[in-house]
DNA sequence: GCAAATTAATGATTTATTCAAG
DNA sequence: CTTGAATAAATCATTAATTTGC
């Protein structure tokens, strides 16, 4: 484990967007999963004595809800060119990308996009949607993961090539955060910039209060909301 | 795996979300915004060396202010004792809690509560909303900063104190973690171990499925999402 | 040729840092 | 200086690839 400490002095830039493409969601899933458990017992920090409370929990992954309804996406048009992501979706545990959800997403990743904002994020996941089973989270952190990952792919390219070449060429070009250009005036600039800062607004949806009733209520921003079912 | 390449550029262009429907928007800011737009023009392929095309737009997207107008909640009786807080939220800027807000957090805190789940932050925001505005998203952040500080400042301490000291007792009875049990059996039961991994949900809240009724609530799962209005 | 056993990827969470409002 | 808000880094946990034994 850790690798390197990375200290990164930021600056922040911004990125626009705004949304291109108008499109209709098909439908956005509704169905949510439950995970069963699955105790670890994890890296006792330190410190304390030899922890003896050592659970010897049991795992036993075995089932998993199911569940989810057969809601499923209707658009059975899904022609997978080839292995994974067919609809098994029902085991349901966690998105299995399609070739064509990847391709889009990549298609945007290089177009600069990098932490779409929740509009952005929706309407990708409505486009998305029609090659398979997807939910906004799932956008959220492809994002977040591929950027991370893609960060620390060059890193390691240009430390390796550090010892051949004592100055590794800012890679300036091929990594170049090309400015995506909307007809609406989007522009996507990104340069991965560690730090960029942008304001995100959480919206929470109260269910019941003290009323069975909803309230009629809010609006209707997207919600998303890391729920913990259980101790897991 | 990383194959990617030739995929049809699926030309999504088609925007579009909803406006909301019938609801009305009575609070919570509402910032989307929507940029009509029309559709634009990806990044054709990749591939192709530099694109020369890529046209520096620029957008001064103004201001996205999100207004969020006065709303909020009715619970009229806020009976805040001290500077602000005030219902002053209008700029919407940040949650500013109240003495009670953050006595009832503290003692939730001091009760071992570390990282209340999504039924539990509802409640605890439902409770503390009735000393000031406040939202499920600043009870998540709140319990997340609170534990991570708390955290630096014993270990500075401990640190501080090693020097006299070669082992730093646990502090295991101050900084113990009760149960806290609540009138409904909710018990949390957290010592601040690091990694405890639970089971997060996320839901999309993807406004008029079809129907206009909502789903019998299913689960109550909270949802919250971070949306990136403009750059900050 | 399969299916358990391994390994490589990568989806999903949590913790650590950083920024900036007040 | 305090601390709410956001992002990045570090991890955990599944799932698809691969490999291996029969």
């Amino acid at each position: 484990m850790g690798i390197e400490g990375s200290m990164k002095v930021h600056q922040f830039a911004r990125g626009f967007w705004d949304q291109h493409m108008h499109e209709p969601p098909s439908l956005t899933l509704g169905c949510k999963r439950f995970r069963p458990l699955a105790p670890k017992q994890l890296i006792t920090t330190s410190t304390t004595t030899t922890s003896e409370s050592t659970v010897p929990i049991f795992d036993l992954k075995s089932f998993i809800r199911p569940e989810s309804g057969p809601i499923k996406i209707g658009s059975s048009d899904y022609h997978k060119k080839e292995s994974a992501q067919v609809e098994t979706h029902p085991g349901g545990t966690r998105w299995n990308p399609t070739q064509e959800q990847i391709g889009i997403l990549e298609m945007l990743y290089r177009g600069g996009m990098r932490t779409p904002n929740a509009q952005q994020i929706e309407q990708i996941t409505a486009q998305l949607g029609k090659y398979g089973k997807i939910e906004g989270k799932n956008v959220f952190y492809w994002f977040q993961n591929h950027k991370a990952r893609e960060r620390q792919k060059q890193k390691r390219n240009s430390l390796g090539l550090n010892s051949h070449s004592p100055r590794t060429p800012p890679s300036s070009i091929l990594n170049t955060p090309l400015l995506l250009s909307d007809t609406k005036g989007d522009v996507v600039k990104d340069e991965d910039s560690p730090y960029k800062r942008k304001c995100s607004t959480w919206t929470f949806e109260g269910l019941e209060e003290e009323k069975g009733y909803c309230t009629e209520d809010e609006d209707r921003t997207l919600k998303l909301f890391p729920l913990h079912p259980e101790g897991r």
